[in-house]
DNA sequence: CGTCCTCTTGACGGCTTTCAATAAAAGTGG
DNA sequence: CCACTTTTATTGAAAGCCGTCAAGAGGACG
């Protein structure tokens, strides 16, 4: 599935567009124990609370990871894509932020977060783009709190599937305007804030104002544009800009 | 203002009870180039979309971060207190993604984002708690997306009465039920994704139901216990294991 | 001492949820 | 591949939470 070796390793690939690893680093990125498994659709990968050792790097399919509120209530938290780093608060905390499970049947890549110790020591610029993702994955996090926080039911649709489209096309650049989205609604719902009723509503609003076109999971964005401006969407992988890192070793 | 030298540098001084830095480190972060500088309470620190090279450390005083949406309305991605390291997303980003804006009178450490570099290359423990530090912003991203996503008006102005009370804490152990919120209501609402007059409706529940008292800007927390459940509260601090850590040079 | 900002309260309206029922799709066992 | 079961999507009606609008009171600030 890739060309050089690291694509998916730790890094989102979109950073390695920003730097050329050295052998040095490519090499201690092939040398940490990465043990494979995979997981049936709707199979659940980890537990919240439960002692989490372990890093994921999402090596095919899609994940999500929620939590659940007293009310019973859950909020997801953040939708996974092949090549996506799951976990990374491990390096914080002893236990899972998160329950993860699988949204289709995937692959994954586990590594024991002490395999980060080395990496700090030895490769520096490997760590500041650990520490860059980690930034940009909370300017991610900013973005939906903004969504959530001032937007309408509407606009927070448009968001999740412009959200989705743009990621995809990084990991499947051949995307275009039309992309399998393997969520059901109540999980969209989940995952913005809705209940699935009012999703359904929306996206059927959405259909309606001739701003996308539906056939089943597969959705297709008829005016992107405007997508744009309802969702007040922005893209950050566009605005990275990283020449402070470390030189390579 | 403190006793260690270090404290309120680059790193939340919560980090630095887990580890005991070395003299290398603390001389590192001491030859940091850091410029001071001073706000007027409501003063504009840093405009969203502004190219930034800097990277502040609030040294006194409370501050915010927002964002403004097409519609005029604005959401408030931080709240910033003594200590906090602002700005850090100038790591992966050249242009500011929120406009900061000074809560009180406030004094800022300024330090271009370069200096970043030498500290990845020579102190990768100082690196690794930056990543960490990161790791569990994120984590207080996720709370927070989870509270505006599915917790009703009255849970998420308790949560964030609660989760002023306990950072206050660590900056200023002696708080006890009673602190000073220097926020208007408005700006609570921009921050909880309610109108002003709905916060002020639910301040009054909270105060009708026993759980708070007020005062002006004093508030005071009648029954933390009740307050944590209602809000769905998680003390991520409480939680930290950083035991991977590389040895500090 | 006047002006502006903030807090407070009531009435009303709208967006979203809840409840309920049916259709459509997906999964299961034979 | 079919019959059956379960999940998911869809739609309508009603209720509720929160927003909007408006007005007055209380404070902060110059």
């Amino acid at each position: 599935m890739d060309g050089n070796g690291v694509r998916g390793t730790v890094f989102d690939e979109r950073l390695q567009r920003f730097v050329a690893l050295t052998e040095g680093e490519t090499t201690a990125l092939a040398a940490m124990d990465m043990q494979l498994r995979r997981f049936r659709r709707g199979a659940l990968i980890r537990r919240e609370h439960e002692t989490a050792p372990h890093i994921f790097i999402l090596r095919q399919g899609w994940a999500y990871g929620f939590t659940l509120l007293s009310d019973g209530s859950r909020q997801i938290l953040k939708l996974y894509m092949t090549g996506d780093t799951i976990g990374m608060a491990g390096a914080g905390f002893a236990l899972a932020t998160e329950t993860l499970v699988a949204l289709t049947d995937v692959v994954v890549a586990m590594f024991d977060r002490a395999a980060l110790r080395p990496l700090f020591e030895a490769h520096p610029r490997l760590a500041a783009l650990l520490f860059v993702q980690g930034e940009v994955e909370k300017g991610m996090l900013t973005d939906r709190l903004a969504s959530l926080g001032r937007q309408p039911a509407r606009s927070r649709v448009a968001a999740l599937l412009l959200d989705v489209a743009i990621r995809l096309r990084t990991v499947e650049p051949w995307t275009g305007a039309t992309f399998t989205l393997p969520m059901t609604q109540e999980e969209i719902g989940d995952m913005i804030g809705l209940t699935a009723v009012h999703v359904n509503r929306m996206m059927r609003v959405l259909e309606s104002d001739g701003l996308i076109a539906r056939t089943g999971h597969k959705v297709t964005l008829l005016d992107e544009a405007r997508l744009i401006v309802i969702a007040n969407h922005v893209d950050r992988w566009a605005r990275l800009d990283i020449g402070w890192l470390p030189e390579g070793r």
